[in-house]
DNA sequence: CGCAACGATTGCAAGCATACACTTTTGGTG
DNA sequence: CACCAAAAGTGTATGCTTGCAATCGTTGCG
């Protein structure tokens, strides 16, 4: 859980958790449409479009037309935004990783077996349910 | 990550994530004083003041004035707010017991042993960090 | 008592998220 | 072409959080 806490912590820092679930939203499916993105994240359209509105004037994300239908509005990251999203992904595996670096090689290897036992049982976790923190 | 996740979800249609740090902090330390329970979550006096108000407004807190020092104002959670907090403390235990019903009991002694492992290299979380998300 | 420090609150202001209703532009279809 | 539906955005409004500055009551001390 404090691994969890401190992965989000540093993202809430620069940017709000509704913002930041868009961010991870685009990084998992790339570039996506206003309507798509919105029922993704579950706000309504105009919600949406103002959300956009601020993430992109922060530069984390970029409105583009697509050519073949120019009223369809793509999002997709900056370079800026994507480096935010992978930078607290890998955060939180370094933090893991740092946990691990104590542990004796048959420790970490009940460890993986224990959790991978753990998440078998746990079933497939929602992508809502993560969305939820944006992890 | 998933069970947090499912954890904090539950709460945060009820009430907003900083009146539920308030919640938690007063439920893992009893009342307490405005000055202490703003430097517990790390806000101003006044913007605890009036989320104070709003929490109030909702019935989960109450603010009492102890008879040494009228100056100085309780804070305390109401059977209801405290209901709230045993209660998303409870989902997600019970979350896990569900979890791990489906394993065998060497399962369950495996995984036990490793998160207890995980957990001791990992040290003590900070409270800070936990009262993140309120968990 | 008088004054300084303390504790909480209020005035004022800004930013963000959200919702409902409405408008504008665009695409598809009869 | 004419019309309808889709897609995005605006107008308007509400509520929460946050911050800085100022105020009000209370306590402690000389």
């Amino acid at each position: 859980m404090g691994v969890v806490a401190r992965s989000v912590a540093g993202v809430l820092e620069i940017v709000t958790l509704p913002q930041f679930r868009v961010l991870v939203v685009l990084d998992n499916s790339g570039p996506l449409r206003m309507g798509v993105l919105g029922e993704a994240i579950g706000v309504l359209p105009s919600t949406l479009s103002r959300a956009i509105d601020r993430i992109v004037e922060a530069g984390w994300v970029r409105r583009t037309t697509r050519p073949t239908s120019r009223r369809e509005v793509l999002i997709e990251l900056t370079p800026a935004g994507q480096n935010l999203v992978t930078h607290a992904l890998e955060q939180r595996r370094d933090n893991i990783a740092e946990i691990l670096s104590v542990l004796s090689p048959d420790e970490k290897a009940a460890i993986v077996s224990a959790f991978e036992l753990f998440a078998g049982a746990a079933g497939e976790t929602s992508t809502e349910d993560l969305l939820i923190l944006g992890i």
